[in-house]
DNA sequence: CCCACAAGTCGCT
DNA sequence: AGCGACTTGTGGG
């Protein structure tokens, strides 16, 4: 699904994040990349409803990082397979400062021992952070992995107090 | 269509 | 604690 994707940048004290949004929501955001060689947007024309999402987006963002809990989302534009929303629905059902496993998600969405492929739609997320992959850990509090990087995991995790291993 | 992999989990040693 | 087997969905050949 990239038709036509709008990529806006989110400055936070822990970087550059980039939002891309599709003419129905926000379908990616992007940890910071390491070198912030952020060339100059083209200033090509971001439509009004946009600006809202991207508006929201970024409210959202800082408030999670701030380790709070936003209390309004920007529409999401996911492209992934059925199973794969099914997952990461479940995961925004996750409250702040609260973790679960890769097997409770599994059951969640009614396939108790599929945990391997829900570990791969987690994988899969294209808007970290807003869906909080960050706090599914492994069976036993045990850390797990994180695509985005395993520090980031930890320092959100941190952020809600959420204790592991 | 078949094969290998993924941010897991459980059981056995 | 460590190692291996099994499971399900996804992506590549």
């Amino acid at each position: 699904m990239k038709t036509n994707l709008v990529e806006l940048p989110i400055f936070t004290r822990d970087g550059k994040f980039i939002a891309h949004y599709s003419d129905k929501g926000l379908a990616e955001l992007n940890f910071p990349v390491g070198r912030a060689s952020s060339r100059a947007a083209k200033k090509e024309i971001v439509p009004a409803k946009i600006r809202g999402w991207h508006r929201a987006t970024e409210a959202a963002l800082k408030k999670i990082l701030a380790g709070g809990e936003p209390k309004k989302f920007p529409p999401l534009d996911l492209a992934g397979t059925v199973f794969q929303k099914s997952v990461w629905n479940a995961l925004r059902k996750i409250s702040l400062g609260k973790t679960k496993s890769y097997g409770e998600i599994a059951a969640a969405i009614g396939r108790p021992k599929a945990v391997r492929a829900v570990g791969g739609a987690c994988g899969a997320n294209p808007v970290p952070v807003l869906v909080p992959c960050h706090r599914v850990l492994a069976a036993n509090k045990k850390l797990g992995g994180f695509s985005g990087g395993l520090d980031w995991k930890r320092r959100l995790l941190k952020l809600e107090n959420v204790s592991f291993r």
